[in-house]
DNA sequence: TCTGGGGTCCTAGGACCC
DNA sequence: TCTGGGGTCCTAGGACCC
């Protein structure tokens, strides 16, 4: 096997630059990437954080993440506009259908990153990096937003090439390089290196990738364990995964949890909650043509104290009453009475249902099933909302939380690339 | 006017069995 | 009565990604 010539492909500020580009083609003249910006939710409602900021609004240090309180006390002027997932899918879909053209060899990593396997594509496309410079003018000029590309012979030097310097830039790190162009990088800005593994390296003295690439890796893999040997590999540089087709990949689970916009004290509220949450999961579930065998519930405090309680149920399941029985079972079994800030639902364990074993107990559930299906088949038709629990009405909850995926699902990155 | 939501993977401890 | 170890399954929590 020869080497590869492997790219990864990033979007700058990608919901920012996205909201950017569609308010552009509607007629404004401001673009907000170049004004201090960033894409947040609403603090009324206690969504208030920043998922994506603009470059100028970078220079006065607001970070992703931190609450658009404290953004605006950083930057006054500071223009908040809200997310838009339907656009962000349509961007999303549109730049892989772009890359496409150039490798029939496509990961989608995120909503907005991907890798391309360009090994072999040489005999069509002259050079690498000039053809680097072609795709990233074509979707600058074609969809309106910039990249950033990276480059090398696997996929974590490609991805650490993209995050280089931004925006709008063509990067490579090609073996012979990592020691001029990764190794000084201080060692947060390593793939894989959170704040808790930077805090401990950082402890022992190992504050840049190549202290880390240099360091022994017996003396990694003692206090580290086996991400510590993952992070050792990638600052060195060494990484063999494939770049794959996201079509065959299994799901693992699917989740919905929501901040609510006030504080939950009665267990009432809380079920129709877990309802609203079950819903959404349920349905995504029978979309997907699974059942699950794990049921977890997750809750979170008005005081930030964070818990879950699960269970695996005797057999699997896809029916919203189902699932929502469970979800209350394990609520109730660990609510303390706190007041609640934050619920979840997720489902794992999933195998297909088209062989679904049911017990002689458990055989109303089929009923049930037609009626999940039925009400799958009217909001397909006539639109999410068409049908809702008359348990919602006046009760403040909404009655369907979080989105579904109404596009084709692509999986979700994984740590091991 | 405080702190999101969607994922994946790993580890540790206890139960249980041989 | 005591001492043991290995294997699997289950659960909770933590770390990381975007």
């Amino acid at each position: 096997m020869g080497n590869r010539i492997i790219f990864h492909i990033d979007v700058n500020s990608a919901y920012l630059s996205w909201e950017a580009v569609h308010r552009i083609q509607h007629g404004e003249t401001l673009d907000l990437r170049t004004v201090p910006s960033v894409v947040g939710g609403d603090p009324e409602t206690r969504h208030g954080i920043v998922l994506t900021k603009s470059i100028p609004a970078k220079k006065y240090n607001i970070q992703t993440g931190e609450t658009i309180y404290s953004a605006k006390a950083k930057c006054p002027e500071l223009i908040i506009v809200p997310p838009n997932y339907g656009l962000y899918m349509q961007c999303s879909r549109a730049f892989g259908d772009i890359l496409r053209e150039y490798s029939p060899l496509v990961e989608q990593y995120s909503i907005d990153e991907y890798f391309m396997d360009f090994t072999n594509m040489g005999r069509l496309y002259t050079d690498p990096v000039e053809t680097a410079y072609k795709i990233k003018d074509r979707i600058k000029e074609e969809l309106g937003f910039t990249v950033n590309i990276g480059i090398s012979t696997n996929k974590i030097l490609a991805k650490m090439a993209s995050e280089l310097k931004k925006p709008d830039k063509v990067h490579t790190i090609f073996p012979y390089e990592i020691a001029d162009k990764m190794w000084c990088l201080p060692i947060e800005e390593l793939f894989m290196v959170g704040r808790a593994t930077a805090k401990k390296l950082r402890s022992r003295a190992i504050n840049t990738i190549g202290a880390l690439a240099h360091a022994d890796l017996k003396m990694i893999r003692l206090f580290l364990k086996s991400h510590g040997v993952l992070v050792w590999n990638y600052a060195n540089g060494n990484d063999i995964s494939a770049v794959r087709e996201n079509r065959r990949t299994m799901i693992k689970g699917i989740g919905n949890s929501t901040t609510i916009p006030f504080d939950v004290e009665d267990a009432t509220t809380a079920h129709l909650v877990l309802l609203s949450l079950t819903e959404t999961v349920a349905s995504r579930l029978r979309q997907t043509e699974y059942c699950a065998r794990l049921v977890s519930v997750s809750l979170r405090t008005n005081e930030f104290y964070s818990c879950s309680h699960q269970r695996k149920i005797a057999s699997a399941i896809d029916c919203t009453n189902a699932i929502h029985e469970v979800a209350c079972e394990l609520f109730d079994e660990l609510w303390k009475g706190e007041p609640v800030r934050h619920l979840g639902v997720r489902v794992s364990e999933l195998c297909r249902n088209d062989f679904m074993q049911l017990s002689l107990f458990e055989k109303d559930y089929e009923k049930q099933r037609v009626v999940d299906r039925t009400i799958d088949s009217i909001r397909e038709r006539f639109g999410p909302d068409a049908v809702f629990r008359s348990s919602f009405l006046n009760s403040g909850v909404r009655f369907r939380s979080g989105g579904t995926v109404d596009d084709e699902e692509y999986p979700m990155m994984s740590s091991i690339l």
